[in-house]
DNA sequence: GTGAAAGCGCTAACAG
DNA sequence: CTGTTAGCGCTTTCAC
């Protein structure tokens, strides 16, 4: 039989209710009692009953935490940020993976909900477009979206200001005269890609050059999609001397295949990743990319949602961190 | 106020009972009073509370996983391949990190304990000379130790055959006619550093020659530690045709010195990795390693852990996967 | 087929 | 300072 509060209370002699102070460090307990109780709890292996105490008391001290692929370098990062924050103020975190599929997502919000979670952080697997715009709005606690939104639930958000960053890409590589930039964007159902095309059309815009939907390609963002699409563009006979990438991991395909076509980086071809994961600044040669700040987003999502978990009437308004375009090897400009 | 049992037998007229039979698709039911049961429970919005269930049914459906860093690409690949076989099995996960600290490990399995996991997956911080043994001996549910083991608990682990590993990456260096090989290793904690050195020495001794200790670097293991051990060999005037890494990060700062100092590779130096990582591949020149089936080694630990929730009285045994040595271009054999 | 009653382990409210 | 009582939401046992 597993040592329970009752347990304790036969052998000390003492009455459950105050067993359960005791272990609870409540006040108005003798000191005696106390040092005995405990000791007693000790030496009979009490573990308390964490989900017991939640039916009395709300408190479950869990989030959930769904992202949409847990083996993803970027994600990973992000969740460390979240752990990081949740441990320092003592929560524990059910975790999940959406597999890029809303049906998918919505179960396991369900099922966390279901596990008495006080709230969310969501990495959510499509935000332009998304049919859970419902579903979230009517969620009975808090959440937050950490890097990307879902319509009309922008202010749930953590972001890194996509548009700023590949503007910032854009403004440097037109502004170095490149004229055919291949762009290999990202997934179309997502914020990120959205945001992203923007800042850079706007950059063609100030530019006053009409971006040519032909150097523009959305792919889902493995490494085979960056060497495959160069690989098409080269092919094609399609001329171009920069790449700017959705995401490093493209830019490492990418890579590969200008490799492969004797084409030298920076020198014929400037290459630009984004989200400056640990290995871009090891390759060969080196990735300048846009920095995004990982840890600090699921940290401050972290921050954020226990927050409002403390204050449930806490309006919710976006958070948008900073990035930085990094020069590295694979541009001119260092 | 939640909508709870009560709420939907009170709405339907039928008893708390049979609204909990119908939920949980208990037999004995009539199949109107079943439609009409769920269907009110639609409308109210009804979420089971998982907690109160479990308080009655033992089963938490819930593991507790703990990894040494989950920023890690090795560990979340394993944690990849765990979650997809709990998702399969019904099971969540509680997640947390040890931050390579046995006394945080030892915190949050009691944490975890507290939850009423039915078992953990874990990756443990120290595993050669552990301060862990008793308290993992005593555990009330299954364990299964994944890609490391620790002293006296073997038959916890499911491993991928480090000896073996790293046995074939000095047979196929040495056998190529190498003599100065720098041998970047790991940790001297976990056990993975162990058996690896031992499959080093294995091979050497097949070879008849001794292993020179100048050669050997015990290394936390981030892409700096590469990148500094080979630094400080070259400015100590060490000599070496090839350098062996405990995992890829390692080869990844090493490459970046040798590059540095106009060493070509594989010409002036043969550079073999560990685990394979997905960058791996898409390095400059592309990484010869070893391949670890990290995915692999996580859906397998998650299927033993199963086996053993529903068979308490099963023998643990250690499970072996096999690893293999793939030549890419960083070796003179292709 | 369905209901009434008991109880899982704990905490809160009240009493003394 | 400590004990008694009630009840969280659910499942199980035993009736009918």
């Amino acid at each position: 039989m597993r040592t329970t509060l009752k347990t304790i209370a036969k052998a000390t002699g003492f009455s459950i209710n105050t067993v359960s102070r005791v272990l609870r460090n409540d006040t108005r307990i003798s000191n005696e009692t106390s040092v005995l109780i405990k000791s007693k709890a000790e030496e009979l292996g009490y573990i308390p009953d964490a989900l017991a105490s939640s039916m009395r008391n709300p408190r479950t001290k869990t989030i959930g935490v769904i992202s949409a692929d847990l083996s993803n370098p970027f994600f990973s990062e992000v969740i460390k940020g979240i752990e990081e924050k949740a441990e320092e103020s003592g929560y524990q975190m059910l975790m999940g993976n959406n597999e890029e599929s809303e049906e998918k997502e919505k179960h396991l919000v369900k099922l966390f909900l279901s596990r008495k979670v006080e709230g969310f952080i969501i990495m959510p697997s499509h935000g332009k477009g998304s049919s859970l715009y419902d579903f979230y709005a009517a969620l009975p606690v808090p959440y937050i979206f950490a890097g990307r939104y879902i319509d009309g639930l922008e202010n749930h958000s953590v972001l890194h200001n996509d548009e700023e960053g590949e503007k910032s890409v854009f403004e440097y590589l037109l502004s170095a005269g490149h004229r055919n930039i291949l762009y290999l964007s990202g997934p179309e159902h997502i914020s990120n890609t959205f945001d992203r095309d923007m800042g850079m059309r706007k950059a063609y815009e100030n530019h006053s050059i009409a971006p040519d939907s032909r150097y523009i390609f959305h792919l889902p963002g493995h490494p085979e999609d960056g060497y495959q699409a160069v690989n098409t563009a080269i092919n094609k006979g399609l001329p171009f001397t920069a790449i700017a990438c959705f995401n490093d991991i493209l830019a490492m395909g990418a890579m590969k295949s200008l490799q492969e076509n004797d084409l030298s980086v920076p020198r014929d071809v400037e290459v630009i990743g984004y989200d400056n994961l640990l290995f871009s600044q090891f390759m060969q040669p080196s990735l300048s990319t846009v920095d995004v700040p990982k840890h600090r987003l699921g940290y401050v999502a972290m921050e954020i949602l226990e927050n409002h978990i403390n204050n449930p009437d806490l309006d919710f308004r976006t958070e948008n961190l900073p990035v930085r375009l990094i020069f590295r090897d694979s541009t001119q400009e260092r």
